[in-house]
DNA sequence: TAGATTGTTAATCGATTAACAATC
DNA sequence: TAGATTGTTAATCGATTAACAATC
């Protein structure tokens, strides 16, 4: 990590590891703040995470000293500064295509709002359902999908749809400039390789995690 | 990885990360046969998981030789393989609390019963929702739980209820002897040292996917 | 045979951990 | 001061990758 005397990182790419476990003592700060503490350890951040302890100081003390010693972090700075290194301190909107039970619980969830991300928009195929409202945004059918993703500056989508419907919607995204697609459903999917597909299966985690219970 | 000659596997436990890629494989593998695929290679499976090609055949190859050279991995018989090295293969009976609209999602979704996951007992605190039934499963009180998880030998709870009921609902599941429990809530929860509690959330993979795309 | 893809080697890099001085 | 916890070092281990012979 390159940085200059002020604390101005001269950025570097975090690499994949880091940057997945920066996410996630974000998310542990946001809850821990809501829970009205101030301060916290790395021991604490480690039993919520599973992330050894060491490894979280060692993460933090790349970018600056963060920390107090026998003290912990304040909940609030650290926040600021992992949001400054992840550079997710502006909004971003996203779109939620489908609007069944798994599209009204995320777009009734806090947890996008939470950090700063906004459903500027919902599709969904089903005539019936057009102009409802979920979670304050009116639904709206897939063919407008292209104009209303460019005009909103939505570059991310959440496939909330049946399995089968789920590669036609990614198509329309990525038709409609979208880079990164977040799926729900069990099909894999095609795109084009400057697209990211994460893929979120609880079947799996769930196989994973029984090994361990099992062994 | 000791192996007898008959690839009677002297089993050492995996690594959390091969384990975590296994898991993934297997799903990969089940859709593949879905969409009436037969053969699969490596590079295959890599573009579906973002996982590099050699260290699928490696991961592989540490427990046989699954594949044909020039050809690919056979699907039916590689999700054999893998089935049991992740001692997969029995019915595994689990908790759904919460019968909102995730929890709705989740009990109306193939995904947990394609790996032979059934969703045994759904718990609610609303009275109005108790008898009810959702995904073929009535919905019990919570004051229930003790007793119907222990008679049908229930270890894994998905808790599909808001943030402010995450914690009360987790300390039912361990109290009930529960020992693996997916939390999707955003709520932190505090457990025993022994239950496994897997955390998921939507926005923190995003913040992380976001912050790839920015930079 | 020719083309494709596995299984495996070898080299590198990042993750993980224990330990502990520094210091609040 | 005494206790707690950070920041950092040093050592180890697993993940990752390119490359390629083996072989289907």
């Amino acid at each position: 990590m390159v940085r200059g005397s002020e604390g101005a990182t001269l950025a570097e790419r975090l690499t994949v590891g880091v940057a997945a476990r920066l996410s996630r003592y974000l998310q542990v700060l946001t809850q821990a703040k809501k829970m009205g503490k101030e301060r916290i350890s790395s021991q604490e951040i480690a039993d919520y995470t599973n992330i050894n302890a060491t490894q979280i100081r060692r993460d933090l003390s790349g970018f600056g000293k963060f920390g107090k010693r026998g003290v912990g972090y304040n909940i609030d700075s650290l926040l600021g500064e992992i949001r400054k290194i992840l550079r997710t301190q502006g909004q971003h909107n996203i779109a939620l295509i489908g609007a069944g039970r798994l599209g009204e619980a995320i777009a009734s969830s806090p947890i996008f709002a939470e950090h700063g991300i906004t459903i500027a928009a919902v599709f969904d195929n089903d005539p019936a359902k057009l102009g409802r409202k979920i979670g304050g945004v009116p639904i709206s059918s897939l063919g407008e999908l292209d104009e209303i993703a460019r005009e909103r500056n939505i570059i991310v989508g959440v496939l909330a749809v049946p399995a089968d419907a789920a590669q036609g919607a990614a198509d329309a995204l990525v038709a409609a400039g979208v880079k990164i697609v977040f799926n729900y459903s069990q099909a894999l999917l095609d795109t084009p390789s400057d697209v990211q597909v994460h893929t979120s299966n609880p079947a799996v985690e769930l196989l994973y995690a029984l090994y361990f219970h099992l062994t």
